[in-house]
DNA sequence: AAAGGAAGTGAAACTAGATTAACAAAATCT
DNA sequence: AGATTTTGTTAATCTAGTTTCACTTCCTTT
């Protein structure tokens, strides 16, 4: 069943025993949400860190100003959560609100530190995920810093083809950290352009 | 000695034995660099994951049209490395340049191998290094797209006022990604406000 | 102390991207 | 199928931040 995808996708960075599967079993909590529900909003504290099974999800804020940032989006294979909220146990900064209907496996906090206990190796895996995650973060700093809109969605859409198709491209305007209006303009002059 | 600060600086994370602290000083490298000395060359392959002990280094890379962007600083306690380079062992795509006399704690790659294999609990602390940094450079992200220079610059020299006085303006203006001239205007316009 | 480079300031002209507003096209609902 | 809401487009005006260039101040180094 869908339980099998998440160890799966963990054996491929840890190798996990028959008995080590099924303590992990135990601590996850599979759950479906509709499109348009939250799996984090802004204020809660985050209870779990959830990677998605199927459907999307994207993480935004909402500033002083009352505009929508997004700052993330999650599909297939992806973890998604308020992770600074998740590990201080503080309310969260920004909200996590499915695009689509969505399936999630939810590690709690209590459940992941008592899954570190005991499993070790665990630590290594979310070591891996998030170094991972960290660098992608920094790349997407320097890219934002250094190059203009355009580059930046073309980059995008070459490195998520299937989130494009799938997301309202005034949310893609919203990641690259532009206007919906300005997006729509890129776009009719790539057309342009051949 | 200066080896004893980063083993304190790990305790805080994690409890070490004294056979586990002498099985990680076996593995460090001490080194110092003088004031413009590359830690790491863009282009070369990440060998180390540094530790800062005292001075200070920037994190940058030059972009197509010539241009510095500062990624970030690293002052004492703090980990500076291209991350990306290190884990992959492909070549970099930051330098690493120490702004001050700089001494450093290295771990290769290999060592770091080695020793998450003799001491499982160091996952566990690289996890909560790497974690948190991921949690700073997501807030970046977020305050790059939310806020102005202005703002950004305000919150910038709250949260590091130390790295304020000791680093040029003009590596500060990178960083925020604007230019000198610009950050010099928010300034002489901070100074009239008061 | 003089000289030369590195860092910071100021001002004018410019541009990437925002804002506003009006409209068009899809998607969703009844 | 028609109505309503959600997305996407076009165009005019505006602004935060850039660029260029000239000038100043501050470090170094001799």
């Amino acid at each position: 069943m869908e339980i099998e995808l998440i160890l799966k996708y963990i054996s491929r960075h840890i190798d996990l025993s028959d008995k080590e599967k099924s303590i992990l079993v135990e601590h996850v909590k599979v759950r479906d949400y509709l499109k348009g529900q939250f799996i984090v909003q802004q204020g809660d504290v985050c209870k779990y860190e959830s990677y998605v099974i199927s459907g999307c999800a994207k993480t935004f804020f909402i500033d002083q100003e009352g505009n929508e940032h997004v700052v993330m989006f999650a599909i297939e294979n992806w973890w998604t959560a308020d992770l600074g909220s998740f590990i201080t146990q503080q309310p969260a900064d920004y909200n996590v609100q499915c695009l689509e209907k969505t399936k999630v496996a939810q590690f709690s906090h209590t459940s992941l530190e008592q899954l570190y206990a005991q499993i070790p190796k665990l630590e290594r895996f979310f070591r891996i995920i998030i170094q991972n995650a960290f660098v992608a973060s920094q790349k997407r700093i320097v890219r934002n810093l250094s190059l203009t809109a355009k580059e930046r969605y073309l980059i995008f859409r070459e490195q998520y083809p299937d989130i494009e198709q799938r997301v309202p491209q005034y949310l893609i305007a919203s990641y690259l950290g532009i206007t919906k209006q300005f997006l729509s303009k890129i776009r009719a002059e790539l057309i342009m352009e051949n």
